[in-house]
DNA sequence: TCAATAATTCGATTATTCTGGAAATATGGA
DNA sequence: TCCATATTTCCAGAATAATCGAATTATTGA
Protein backbone atom coordinates (compact mmCIF):
# COMPACT_ATOMS: atom_id res chain seq x y z
CA UNK A 1 0.00 0.00 0.00
CA UNK A 2 1.42 3.31 -0.76
CA UNK A 3 1.89 5.64 1.54
CA UNK A 4 -0.89 8.53 0.01
CA UNK A 5 -3.33 5.96 0.30
CA UNK A 6 -2.78 4.70 3.94
CA UNK A 7 -2.71 8.74 4.56
CA UNK A 8 -6.07 9.28 2.64
CA UNK A 9 -7.41 5.61 4.68
CA UNK A 10 -6.39 7.52 7.98
CA UNK A 11 -7.89 10.74 6.73
CA UNK A 12 -11.13 9.09 5.80
CA UNK A 13 -11.44 6.97 9.57
CA UNK A 14 -10.09 10.45 11.48
CA UNK A 15 -13.45 11.74 11.62
CA UNK A 16 -16.46 11.04 13.93
CA UNK A 17 -19.01 11.19 11.82
CA UNK A 18 -16.84 9.04 8.95
CA UNK A 19 -15.85 6.41 11.84
CA UNK A 20 -19.52 6.14 12.78
CA UNK A 21 -20.52 5.92 9.19
CA UNK A 22 -17.99 2.86 8.52
CA UNK A 23 -18.53 0.97 12.21
CA UNK A 24 -22.32 1.07 10.78
CA UNK A 25 -21.13 -0.45 7.79
CA UNK A 26 -19.24 -2.88 9.47
CA UNK A 27 -22.20 -4.27 11.36
CA UNK A 28 -24.25 -3.75 8.86
CA UNK A 29 -22.27 -6.46 6.70
CA UNK A 30 -22.17 -7.00 3.18
CA UNK A 31 -25.91 -6.21 2.68
CA UNK A 32 -25.23 -2.70 3.50
CA UNK A 33 -26.94 0.54 4.22
CA UNK A 34 -28.64 2.90 2.39
CA UNK A 35 -27.68 6.51 2.22
CA UNK A 36 -30.98 7.65 3.90
CA UNK A 37 -30.72 5.20 6.52
CA UNK A 38 -27.37 6.12 7.69
CA UNK A 39 -28.31 9.96 7.68
CA UNK A 40 -31.50 9.73 9.72
CA UNK A 41 -29.25 7.21 11.86
CA UNK A 42 -26.66 9.66 12.44
CA UNK A 43 -28.62 13.12 12.76
CA UNK A 44 -26.75 13.81 9.49
CA UNK A 45 -28.38 16.43 6.53
CA UNK A 46 -28.25 14.20 3.42
CA UNK A 47 -25.54 16.49 1.75
CA UNK A 48 -22.94 15.71 4.39
CA UNK A 49 -23.48 12.43 4.85
CA UNK A 50 -22.79 12.16 1.46
CA UNK A 51 -19.40 14.24 1.85
CA UNK A 52 -18.58 11.56 3.88
CA UNK A 53 -19.31 8.82 2.21
CA UNK A 54 -17.53 10.18 -0.48
CA UNK A 55 -14.18 10.41 1.43
CA UNK A 56 -14.49 6.92 2.67
CA UNK A 57 -15.37 5.30 -0.68
CA UNK A 58 -12.24 7.62 -2.68
CA UNK A 59 -10.52 5.97 0.61
CA UNK A 60 -11.24 2.49 -1.21
CA UNK A 61 -12.67 1.69 2.53
CA UNK A 62 -16.40 1.47 1.57
CA UNK A 63 -18.32 0.80 -2.13
CA UNK A 64 -21.26 1.58 -3.08
CA UNK A 65 -24.20 -0.02 -5.35
CA UNK A 66 -27.29 0.87 -6.94
CA UNK A 67 -30.52 -0.65 -5.87
CA UNK A 68 -33.77 1.10 -7.27
CA UNK A 69 -33.27 4.57 -6.50
CA UNK A 70 -31.55 4.22 -3.40
CA UNK A 71 -27.55 3.70 -2.85
CA UNK A 72 -26.40 1.22 -0.89
CA UNK A 73 -23.28 1.29 1.07
CA UNK A 74 -21.02 -1.00 2.07
CA UNK A 75 -17.39 -1.72 3.31
CA UNK A 76 -14.81 -2.74 1.26
CA UNK A 77 -13.36 -5.33 2.74
CA UNK A 78 -10.29 -5.96 1.02
CA UNK A 79 -9.49 -1.99 1.54
CA UNK A 80 -9.51 -2.96 4.73
CA UNK A 81 -7.96 -5.50 4.99
CA UNK A 82 -5.05 -3.30 3.21
CA UNK A 83 -5.44 -0.78 5.95
CA UNK A 84 -4.70 -2.98 8.99
CA UNK A 85 -1.70 -4.70 6.87
CA UNK A 86 -0.34 -1.47 6.30
CA UNK A 87 -0.46 -0.28 9.91
CA UNK A 88 0.69 -3.78 11.43
CA UNK A 89 3.45 -4.27 8.85
CA UNK A 90 4.57 -0.67 9.66
CA UNK A 91 4.01 -1.65 13.04
CA UNK A 92 6.17 -4.18 12.96
CA UNK A 93 8.71 -3.21 10.47
CA UNK A 94 12.21 -4.57 11.92
CA UNK A 95 10.87 -4.71 15.24
CA UNK A 96 8.44 -7.24 15.54
CA UNK A 97 8.93 -8.04 19.33
CA UNK A 98 7.29 -4.77 19.86
CA UNK A 99 4.09 -4.40 18.89
CA UNK A 100 3.60 -8.72 18.88
CA UNK A 101 1.15 -7.86 15.96
CA UNK A 102 3.41 -8.89 13.59
CA UNK A 103 0.79 -11.39 11.14
CA UNK A 104 -2.30 -13.19 10.26
CA UNK A 105 -3.36 -15.49 12.70
CA UNK A 106 -3.45 -17.95 9.74
CA UNK A 107 0.15 -17.27 8.87
CA UNK A 108 2.33 -18.98 11.10
CA UNK A 109 4.69 -16.13 11.93
CA UNK A 110 7.36 -17.62 10.16
CA UNK A 111 9.15 -14.23 9.25
CA UNK A 112 8.41 -13.20 12.31
CA UNK A 113 9.58 -15.70 14.07
CA UNK A 114 12.85 -15.92 12.54
CA UNK A 115 13.48 -12.46 11.87
CA UNK A 116 16.87 -12.39 11.63
CA UNK A 117 18.70 -9.99 14.19
CA UNK A 118 17.65 -6.99 12.32
CA UNK A 119 20.62 -5.09 11.32
CA UNK A 120 19.67 -2.08 14.20
CA UNK A 121 19.76 0.26 11.26
CA UNK A 122 21.49 3.23 12.43
CA UNK A 123 20.62 6.16 10.47
CA UNK B 1 -10.23 2.65 23.40
CA UNK B 2 -12.87 4.89 23.12
CA UNK B 3 -14.10 6.72 20.11
CA UNK B 4 -12.61 9.82 20.32
CA UNK B 5 -9.24 8.21 21.28
CA UNK B 6 -9.21 5.99 17.52
CA UNK B 7 -10.49 9.49 15.94
CA UNK B 8 -7.48 11.18 17.51
CA UNK B 9 -4.86 8.34 16.40
CA UNK B 10 -6.61 8.13 12.70
CA UNK B 11 -5.98 12.02 12.74
CA UNK B 12 -1.95 11.33 13.88
CA UNK B 13 -1.87 9.27 11.21
CA UNK B 14 -3.60 11.49 8.59
CA UNK B 15 -1.10 13.91 7.48
CA UNK B 16 2.16 12.61 5.26
CA UNK B 17 4.62 14.49 7.47
CA UNK B 18 3.00 12.76 10.60
CA UNK B 19 2.94 9.21 9.09
CA UNK B 20 7.31 9.94 7.69
CA UNK B 21 7.87 11.04 11.64
CA UNK B 22 5.67 7.92 13.08
CA UNK B 23 7.33 5.62 10.29
CA UNK B 24 10.85 7.12 11.19
CA UNK B 25 10.36 6.21 14.64
CA UNK B 26 9.39 3.00 13.84
CA UNK B 27 12.65 2.53 12.46
CA UNK B 28 14.63 3.50 14.53
CA UNK B 29 13.36 1.42 17.43
CA UNK B 30 13.25 1.91 21.28
CA UNK B 31 16.25 4.30 20.85
CA UNK B 32 14.37 6.38 18.86
CA UNK B 33 15.26 9.99 17.11
CA UNK B 34 15.62 13.48 18.67
CA UNK B 35 13.62 16.54 17.14
CA UNK B 36 16.62 17.93 15.20
CA UNK B 37 17.37 14.73 13.31
CA UNK B 38 13.61 13.83 12.05
CA UNK B 39 13.45 17.70 10.90
CA UNK B 40 16.63 17.80 9.23
CA UNK B 41 16.06 14.18 7.72
CA UNK B 42 11.83 15.39 6.67
CA UNK B 43 13.16 18.50 5.50
CA UNK B 44 10.92 20.60 8.28
CA UNK B 45 10.93 23.49 10.13
CA UNK B 46 11.80 22.84 13.52
CA UNK B 47 8.10 24.52 14.47
CA UNK B 48 6.16 22.34 12.26
CA UNK B 49 7.81 19.45 13.44
CA UNK B 50 7.29 19.84 16.80
CA UNK B 51 3.51 20.78 16.03
CA UNK B 52 3.03 17.08 14.37
CA UNK B 53 5.22 14.96 16.90
CA UNK B 54 2.94 17.07 19.47
CA UNK B 55 0.01 15.59 17.92
CA UNK B 56 1.49 11.81 17.93
CA UNK B 57 2.35 12.07 21.46
CA UNK B 58 -1.15 13.38 21.75
CA UNK B 59 -2.80 10.72 20.52
CA UNK B 60 -0.34 8.51 22.46
CA UNK B 61 1.19 6.69 19.77
CA UNK B 62 4.82 8.43 20.14
CA UNK B 63 6.43 9.25 23.85
CA UNK B 64 9.16 11.45 24.40
CA UNK B 65 12.34 12.05 27.09
CA UNK B 66 14.68 14.21 27.14
CA UNK B 67 18.34 13.59 26.71
CA UNK B 68 20.63 16.34 27.69
CA UNK B 69 19.15 19.36 25.47
CA UNK B 70 17.55 17.29 22.90
CA UNK B 71 14.53 15.62 23.05
CA UNK B 72 13.83 12.24 22.21
CA UNK B 73 10.62 10.37 20.12
CA UNK B 74 10.19 6.84 20.36
CA UNK B 75 6.94 5.06 19.22
CA UNK B 76 4.47 4.32 22.23
CA UNK B 77 3.82 0.39 21.63
CA UNK B 78 0.99 0.29 23.87
CA UNK B 79 -0.91 3.26 22.14
CA UNK B 80 0.20 1.79 18.55
CA UNK B 81 -0.76 -1.69 19.80
CA UNK B 82 -4.52 0.10 20.48
CA UNK B 83 -5.07 1.24 17.02
CA UNK B 84 -4.48 -1.93 15.58
CA UNK B 85 -6.73 -4.18 17.84
CA UNK B 86 -9.24 -1.11 17.57
CA UNK B 87 -9.33 -1.37 13.72
CA UNK B 88 -9.22 -5.26 13.47
CA UNK B 89 -12.16 -5.35 16.29
CA UNK B 90 -13.88 -2.66 14.61
CA UNK B 91 -12.88 -4.47 11.20
CA UNK B 92 -14.49 -7.84 12.57
CA UNK B 93 -17.45 -6.75 14.36
CA UNK B 94 -19.93 -9.15 13.86
CA UNK B 95 -18.50 -10.23 10.88
CA UNK B 96 -14.71 -11.57 11.35
CA UNK B 97 -15.22 -13.94 8.33
CA UNK B 98 -15.18 -10.46 6.25
CA UNK B 99 -11.77 -9.45 7.36
CA UNK B 100 -10.15 -12.59 8.25
CA UNK B 101 -7.85 -10.36 10.51
CA UNK B 102 -9.74 -11.06 13.91
CA UNK B 103 -6.75 -11.90 15.80
CA UNK B 104 -3.54 -12.90 16.96
CA UNK B 105 -4.40 -16.62 18.64
CA UNK B 106 -1.54 -16.33 20.55
CA UNK B 107 -2.09 -12.37 21.51
CA UNK B 108 -3.92 -11.89 25.17
CA UNK B 109 -6.98 -10.79 23.20
CA UNK B 110 -9.64 -12.44 25.33
CA UNK B 111 -12.92 -11.01 23.81
CA UNK B 112 -12.05 -11.35 20.93
CA UNK B 113 -11.10 -15.12 20.42
CA UNK B 114 -14.24 -16.04 22.04
CA UNK B 115 -16.62 -13.93 19.51
CA UNK B 116 -19.91 -15.18 20.85
CA UNK B 117 -22.56 -14.95 18.42
CA UNK B 118 -22.65 -11.14 17.71
CA UNK B 119 -27.01 -10.57 18.74
CA UNK B 120 -26.48 -9.36 14.59
CA UNK B 121 -27.99 -6.26 16.02
CA UNK B 122 -30.49 -5.87 13.01
CA UNK B 123 -30.60 -1.33 13.04
C1' DT C 1 -44.78 12.47 -19.40
C1' DC C 2 -45.19 14.03 -14.72
C1' DA C 3 -44.84 13.94 -9.76
C1' DA C 4 -42.54 11.81 -5.88
C1' DT C 5 -38.49 9.88 -3.84
C1' DA C 6 -33.39 9.22 -3.09
C1' DA C 7 -29.07 10.82 -3.50
C1' DT C 8 -25.45 13.81 -5.13
C1' DT C 9 -23.17 18.11 -6.47
C1' DC C 10 -22.81 23.08 -5.98
C1' DG C 11 -22.33 27.23 -3.15
C1' DA C 12 -21.29 30.04 0.55
C1' DT C 13 -19.93 30.12 5.23
C1' DT C 14 -17.54 28.72 9.25
C1' DA C 15 -14.09 26.00 11.55
C1' DT C 16 -9.83 23.64 11.73
C1' DT C 17 -5.21 22.52 10.35
C1' DC C 18 -0.67 23.53 8.57
C1' DT C 19 3.31 26.34 8.04
C1' DG C 20 7.50 28.72 9.42
C1' DG C 21 9.58 32.98 11.53
C1' DA C 22 10.26 35.06 15.95
C1' DA C 23 10.29 34.77 20.82
C1' DA C 24 10.52 31.92 24.89
C1' DT C 25 12.25 27.84 27.59
C1' DA C 26 15.69 24.42 28.95
C1' DT C 27 20.27 22.43 29.06
C1' DG C 28 25.31 22.15 28.88
C1' DG C 29 29.78 23.92 28.85
C1' DA C 30 33.31 27.64 29.02
C1' DT D 1 27.36 34.16 34.39
C1' DC D 2 27.12 34.11 29.47
C1' DC D 3 26.74 32.01 25.11
C1' DA D 4 25.57 28.25 22.01
C1' DT D 5 22.44 24.50 21.10
C1' DA D 6 17.94 22.11 21.02
C1' DT D 7 13.28 22.40 21.20
C1' DT D 8 8.95 24.30 22.00
C1' DT D 9 5.34 27.88 22.08
C1' DC D 10 3.32 31.90 20.00
C1' DC D 11 1.61 34.20 16.15
C1' DA D 12 0.09 35.42 11.78
C1' DG D 13 -1.39 33.91 7.23
C1' DA D 14 -2.63 30.36 3.80
C1' DA D 15 -4.74 26.08 2.85
C1' DT D 16 -8.05 22.54 3.71
C1' DA D 17 -12.17 20.47 5.73
C1' DA D 18 -17.02 20.45 7.40
C1' DT D 19 -21.62 22.02 7.28
C1' DC D 20 -26.16 22.32 5.21
C1' DG D 21 -29.61 24.65 2.01
C1' DA D 22 -30.63 24.82 -2.75
C1' DA D 23 -30.20 23.06 -7.28
C1' DT D 24 -29.33 18.92 -10.01
C1' DT D 25 -29.39 14.03 -11.42
C1' DA D 26 -31.45 9.39 -11.38
C1' DT D 27 -35.15 6.18 -10.68
C1' DT D 28 -39.86 4.52 -9.95
C1' DG D 29 -44.63 4.32 -10.62
C1' DA D 30 -49.00 6.41 -12.06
Amino acid sequence: MEIKTAVDCFSALAHPHRLAVFRLLMRAGPEGMSAGEMAVELGLAPSSLSFHTRWLADAGLIASRRDGRRIIYAVDVEGTRSVIRFLSEECCAGHPELCGFAGRADVPNAETAGHPDQPERSN
